[in-house]
DNA sequence: AAATAAATGCAACAATGTTGCGATTATTGT
DNA sequence: ACAATAATCGCAACATTGTTGCATTTATTT
């Protein structure tokens, strides 16, 4: 039920020491319904008419909600960021799944490759971004 | 030496059929020497004065060159691409690193991760890009 | 209810990339 | 060397995604 997570997202946003505004939480409420990372188009496209948000005010929203660490963003190749709520698999660094057919994308539970890899001398290591590319089970 | 560069990449888009031009030809040159894989912008802006193109004509060339598999690009959460010379080392899939620092984008060696990826069933995977970020040597 | 800081909406701007189309040019054949 | 031709180029216009400044509104506190 689409209520049941309103009102998680406002017990999480209180929690943060932010204003509970119909428009956080109704942003909130649509990541944790959804399965996949979504873009900041496809946000505007869910909320309900009534309560339409200024681009701009989605976007410091969503920017919010990242500092926070309620949700991350996914880099793509379509220069576009895909919007997704922190679940406990994805608390830490985790992988992605983008379909090259729909353009959906997805998170993958693990990040199975070692921390600690080999660059060069003087480089310092911080975080890797991996995405695989390929077909999802619609588009294949 | 430049020009050294200058006749591999003419010879380079000869053999693929394509009409070798002073633009493309000195796109190619600019990648061919460099050793990052370096923005639109950049390239613009190592191009000598004397032989400026429209920005258009540029990405043109670039996309060319690209489909000709004379150079690859590589995704950044800047949402600028970024376009390097394929080398031995890179006609196959790697890795890239870049810089939080300082934005500059280089080419890894490897890409020590199975192309077997543990998908969700139904799905095919095609591909993996992976970034690492972290401070280059100058910016440590 | 008033005070206050936080959040919003609007307009304007920026960066990167794309499309259509007429003009130019590299290449080919004579 | 010259003409024919298709490939390439340059320009203008547009699209998408995201950012900044600032005045207005609103959630929260007192
Ligand atoms: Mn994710
Ligand atoms: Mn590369
Ligand atoms: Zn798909
Ligand atoms: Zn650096």
């Amino acid at each position: 039920m689409l209520n049941q997570f309103h009102h998680t997202a406002e017990d999480m946003i209180r929690h943060n020491g932010g204003r509970a505004t119909a428009g956080r939480i109704g942003i909130l409420a649509i990541l944790l319904a959804e399965q996949q990372a979504i873009t900041h188009r496809e946000i505007e496209q869910r909320l309900p008419q009534a309560q339409q948000l200024d681009r701009v005010t989605l976007y410091r929203a969503l920017e919010w909600l990242v500092e926070k660490n309620l949700i991350h963003k996914v880099t793509s190749d379509d220069r576009a960021w895909r919007y997704h709520a922190n679940r406990e698999l994805h608390s830490h660094q985790h992988a992605h799944f983008k379909c090259t057919g729909c353009a959906q994308v997805i998170c993958l539970d693990k990040l199975p490759v070692e921390a600690n890899w080999p660059l060069p001398a003087g480089y310092r290591f911080q975080e890797i971004e991996l995405t695989v590319k390929g077909l999802c089970a619609n588009c294949c």
